[in-house]
DNA sequence: CGCATACCCGGACGTCCGTGCGGGTATGCG
DNA sequence: CGCATACCCGCACGGACGTCCGGGTATGCG
């Protein structure tokens, strides 16, 4: 019942289908990829891991205050990302002080969250 | 008719929250990112251009062979990628062959997707 | 010239996700 | 001890997104 709509399923190139075909990351792997980039691909989630990059720790209102979004959102952000493991929390008293993971991967920061600043600043023609 | 919900809104530690709020980037920018983030952070579409990098050229139909996915899901994808300038299209005959475009951020090649590879293979703990 | 192929396009559907809202819990202060 | 604060949680709504499906266009071949 496949469409006849659809192509014969032969390649025409079949040694470039191979050579892409064998060297792609495993569907694990890209879940796992386009889990970290998901979570990153969100603008109050994304502020406010700059955020805690540049304050090290801080409770939730006063990230909310740095980011500019409510409390709610925040919050939720700060839920998702400490259930990826990549923020961890430290609650004394009525304050619950949020910072980058020690897990989070260093690489990722360095060469995406400050690289992904400079490309965006200098790297554009449009 | 804010919910009395909320804070009082004055920061418990208003210097990291200057700190954070002056080196955060603009809304044009979180946008930009958060847009090449949520390209790249859908399984199809990063698949895809692992494939692409891979084989340098290939047309539609053969990219969907090599990355597993329908047709349509690959034409829109690329179709995506195309409008937002990561992949440019030139067209042979019938074939539409796709490959990365040169405004591709070569950083953000080498330095996002392989080595979030590389990150996704030995940087986790869990 | 007519038919099959390879791709493009627009609409409809189902799904996921972020936000706001109300309520709940624990802390610290008086 | 009682009240305000700071945060957490569950629900429901709305919007955005990806996929499927039908149809359309252009190329190449006989």
């Amino acid at each position: 019942m496949t469409p006849g709509h659809h192509r014969s399923g032969l390649p025409l190139d079949p040694e470039r289908v191979e050579r892409a075909r064998k060297r792609l990351p495993s569907p694990e792997e890209t879940d796992r990829l386009t889990g970290i980039l998901t979570l990153m691909s969100d603008p109050t989630r994304l502020r406010l891991l700059y955020a805690l990059d540049l304050a090290e720790e801080m409770c939730v209102g006063d990230v909310a205050l740095a980011i500019g979004s409510s409390e709610d959102a925040t919050g939720y952000a700060l839920r998702l990302l400490r259930t990826a493991g990549l923020v961890v929390r430290r609650k004394q008293g009525r304050l619950a002080y949020y910072r980058l993971s020690e897990d989070f991967p260093e690489p990722l920061r360095q060469e995406c969250l400050l690289r992904l600043v400079a490309l965006s600043q200098g790297d554009e023609s449009d």
